[in-house]
DNA sequence: AATTTTTATACCTTATAGGGTATAATTTTA
DNA sequence: TAAAATTATACCCTATAAGGTATAAAAATT
């Protein structure tokens, strides 16, 4: 699975030319969790995820969705 | 402590004048999730909360950071 | 093409997220 | 301001996320 999150943090990483131990030890994180994160997994802990973004400047945020169905 | 998506989370269902059981049932997942998610908590699932979102029309992705520290 | 480096897969363990429920507190409405 | 509705807090339980490690596979380097 191929989620768009996984290729930010991916693509992140190889223009740092980071290494995924690097990333794990640079975030605080395991390395299985970054894999798991560069995988796709969803069921992802939200905090984890944002100590490897703040890496890269981001966070997770609400935003619009494509395939929009914002009718409750 | 408020986070920017538990305010998010709660304007939104406010707006469509839910409760928080209503909500609950409607994302499918626990009452208890969405009050810890409405708090703030930061370990949730990734998952649970695009269930949560996906009602809202919103995902959730990674933006840029505020405070902004992408200087690995 | 052989070696080294990097990434992927698989297993075990521990801490805890998330569901449920019951009760208390708070807010709303009548 | 009572009563009703909504939200918050606290407990128990189960499934699993995340860490570690070891090995296999794949990529990159020489």
């Amino acid at each position: 699975m191929e989620s768009p999150l996984a290729s930010f943090v991916k693509n992140k990483r190889k223009l740092l030319n980071l290494t995924q131990p690097d990333l794990a030890s640079k975030a605080g994180v395991g390395l299985r969790f970054i894999r798991e994160l560069e995988q796709g997994k969803t069921t992802l802990r939200l905090d984890k995820v944002n100590q490897v973004l703040q890496l890269f400047g981001h966070e997770i945020a609400p935003v619009l969705n494509k395939k929009n169905n914002a009718d409750v």
